[in-house]
DNA sequence: GCAATTTACTTTTTT
DNA sequence: AGTAAATTGC
């Protein structure tokens, strides 16, 4: 181990090992370097791995610094404690799970398994959920969780209408996870923390093993998140956080940026160490990406240069539409893999929505050039998929009542919803979980022989396999039990696409589960179990493939590749406005700072005048953002518009009709984006009868176009502008 | 109780 | 446009 290799400010990092220290690392400055050669300089010096907990953000991350860690100081590195919050925490209550009444084979929830308690629990109350949005409830409860509020003090801190339902629906789905033997997302970091406040037995027993503590990508910390840490680190207080405040994009997801600007505060007697060489990007790019990012007004001073050549100016590219903008790019990869320069690995195409990726998945086909979509809709988060693992969870946690909701009657079993709210209210009488329960029902009157007939069925397949947890090798348990369901034969004889891929990805599903049991013979059901809750799809993909990445912006954070555009660039998208609400600027502008210093040695941006949307054609208007870089350093390229044609149109939208009738004669693009007085999303319009009122929805063209326009008076209305003579205000 | 048809909703970002 | 949920008809 070689310390001459770092910077003298990284040198710090890596040694200033006792007490607390803020890492203001700043993209590209070899954060990561430095919290590899710090663990392994913390080894070195005669700690022991076993007493150093390292948190990153994905398990990948985590993965991967276990690798050169393992380089540096060899297999000692395997006793580390490594790896996300939500990983390390989640095992740490498999341990201590006897202590809060729970089982060590307790099941994790998922976004929509929790969803799912949820709709039952206002199916179960009779609150419509016209009345209150499942989501928004969840949300809710989530936001409650993360900032640690019980349900008790609930009220005292959220202020809305429906805040004591909200309140209600809180307690009952605490109490159903409880009973379910279940911990959703936020459970995991809350439940450690409830465990160590009342036991301070178990408290001092982990601030003890965990002498030194490291937090990779802090500024993306929630409050539960800080507390545990304060917690943890109050005996040693050796705790390095590592972070990027202008790097904060998880905002919406709870993550308190006041964790990394408070630091200093919350941690006394703490040293700054501030990384501001980038050995990642040109001058170019950093110049542009520091244009953009110091426009946001709250930010921990620093100054970010490095001594990397200038390299090409950062393309902005205005296409005609979001096509154009997919053919675009591909051509220009192309034509760059052609030069033998780049491997299409070194090419990464960063958005801000996910569906924004099947547009390019289609060009990129055309092109042959090979490509991986990288997040988007979850394996795991499948239909089929959820079934298969509804069924392991309940055979190792038969309390699991959300899991056994969902695949009782899946394959059909002739058990209707009759049937069921008997079965739901027979178990809730007698406290029991409803596996239980169809014991129980059996022995009643409530339903038909036929319906117990069915039930029984059910039960003894679950009691069966669950008796062979454990005697059984779980490969072969796996494989027997869904066997015995039907399930892939049923796919397999549907035969649709549809279905044809469902029967895949349950083969693939068991093919993984395979590989897990193999690699390591003492892993169990609940280890699977476990590992697949909390993996990502970022975790899973490999950047040795030869192929162009797709991913979000989110999914972008912490990698770097030598080619990277970022698409999309328009207002509306990225920034992403939902409604016309006010949404947080600064956070967007963060986002796409990240997309921007992910690149190495090219970065484009993009955006298209007409971007389809919801399966119609809207005029865009190109993202502030890029009115914030810095000229000097950016030129433009846009596709000829020589065949397109600009519109010269009035201010009424009756004038608009013309336009319609000659539309036949017209080129294939319609550009209005440039015009002055537009429809778009958010103009404000009169209407002779309503008033005024912002325009919020617009689809359809020439005369069929039609808006949504929410007026002031509270009216929400559907006019087709053939009729409506809307002025622009 | 189930299949077929209609409707509603999606596009924030994810552990 | 494409899918999931809800509703209807058998």
């Amino acid at each position: 181990m070689n310390l001459n290799t770092l910077n003298s400010a990284q040198r710090n990092a890596v040694i200033e090992t006792e007490g607390p220290v803020l890492v203001v690392a700043g993209a590209g400055s070899g954060k990561t370097m430095v919290l590899t050669y710090r663990i392994a300089y913390l080894i070195s010096n005669g700690v022991d791995p076993a007493n150093i907990l390292a948190l990153t953000f994905t398990n990948k991350a985590a993965e991967e610094m276990k690798e050169r860690i393992r380089h540096l100081i060899g297999k000692k590195a395997d006793r580390l404690s490594m790896g996300t919050f939500h990983s390390v925490f989640a095992k740490l209550l498999r341990f201590e799970a006897s202590h809060i009444n729970f089982t060590s084979s307790y099941s994790i929830y998922d976004t929509d398994d929790s969803l799912r308690v949820i709709k039952g629990i206002m199916n179960d109350f009779d609150i419509s959920d016209n009345f209150l949005n499942p989501k928004f409830v969840q949300s809710r409860i989530s936001n409650a969780k993360n900032k640690l509020i019980k349900p008790e003090y609930y009220e005292n801190n959220f202020f809305g209408i429906h805040e004591s339902k909200i309140k209600t629906i809180y307690e009952e789905y605490r109490k159903r996870l409880k009973s379910n033997n279940s911990m959703d997302f936020d459970d995991l970091l809350i439940k450690p923390i409830e465990l160590f406040e009342k036991d301070n037995g178990a408290l001092l027993k982990y601030q003890k093993r965990y002498k030194y503590i490291l937090v990779d990508e802090y500024q993306d910390t929630n409050h539960a998140q800080y507390r545990m840490l304060k917690l943890l680190s109050s005996g040693f207080e050796n705790i390095c956080v590592v972070g990027d405040d202008a790097q904060s994009i998880y905002k919406w997801r709870g993550a308190d940026i006041r964790n990394i600007l408070d630091f200093t505060k919350d941690f006394s007697s703490s040293k700054i160490i501030r990384l501001e060489q980038n050995y990642r990007s040109t001058k170019s790019i950093l110049s542009v990406a520091d244009s953009i990012i110091k426009r946001n007004v709250h930010q921990i001073e620093k100054n970010l240069w490095t001594d990397n050549e200038e390299g090409n100016k950062v393309t902005v590219y205005e296409c005609l539409d979001d096509k154009d903008e997919a053919n675009h790019i591909c051509k220009a990869i192309t034509i760059k893999m052609m030069s033998q320069e780049f491997k299409a690995s070194d090419f990464a195409i960063l958005y801000r929505t996910n569906a924004q990726s099947r547009i390019f998945e289609e060009a990129l086909i055309k092109s042959t050039i090979p490509y991986v979509v990288v997040g988007g809709t979850e394996f795991y988060k499948r239909k089929e998929i959820k079934d298969v693992i509804a069924y392991l969870r309940l055979l190792v946690n038969p309390d699991d009542n959300e899991s056994l909701l969902r695949i009782v009657n899946f394959p059909s079993r002739g058990i209707g919803e009759v049937s069921l709210e008997a079965l739901k209210k027979l178990s809730q009488q007698n406290e029991i979980s409803l596996l239980k329960g169809i014991q129980a029902l059996n022995n009643s009157d409530s339903v038909t022989e036929r319906v117990k007939k069915n039930f029984i069925n059910f039960f003894n397949l679950v009691m069966k396999y669950s008796e062979l947890v454990g005697k059984l090798n779980v490969n072969e348990l796996v494989r027997s039990l869904i066997d015995e369901t039907g399930i892939l034969k049923m796919y397999k004889e549907e035969g649709s696409e549809d279905s044809i891929n469902r029967y895949e990805n349950i083969s693939q599903l068991l093919n993984g589960l395979q590989d897990f049991v193999n690699s390591n013979p003492t892993k169990t059901l609940v280890d699977f179990l476990n590992d697949i809750a909390l993996i990502s799809e970022i975790d899973k993909w490999e950047d040795k493939s030869t192929a162009v990445a797709l991913m979000t912006l989110h999914s972008a954070k912490g990698l770097e590749f030598k080619n990277v555009f970022v698409v999309g660039c328009e207002d509306g998208l990225l920034p992403l406005s939902r409604d016309s609400s006010v949404d947080d600027v600064e956070e967007e502008r963060r986002l796409f700072y990240v997309g921007c210093t992910r690149a190495k040695k090219n970065l484009y941006v993009s955006f298209a005048r007409n971007r389809n949307r919801f399966g119609n054609l809207y005029p865009q208007r190109r993202s502030r953002f890029l009115d914030e870089i810095d000229e000097r350093f950016v030129e433009h390229e846009s596709t000829s518009f020589s065949h397109a044609v600009s519109f010269r149109k009035k201010a009424s939208y009756t004038q608009k009709k013309d336009f319609s009738k000659s539309r036949n004669a017209m080129p294939k693009y319609e550009d209005f984006s440039q015009e002055e007085k537009v429809l778009t999303v958010g103009t404000r319009v009169m209407h002779d009868v309503f008033g005024e009122g912002t325009i919020r929805q617009l689809s359809g063209f020439g005369d069929n176009l039609k808006a949504v326009v929410e007026f002031d008076e509270g009216l929400r209305k559907h006019l087709m502008l053939k009729f409506a003579k809307l002025k622009v205000l």
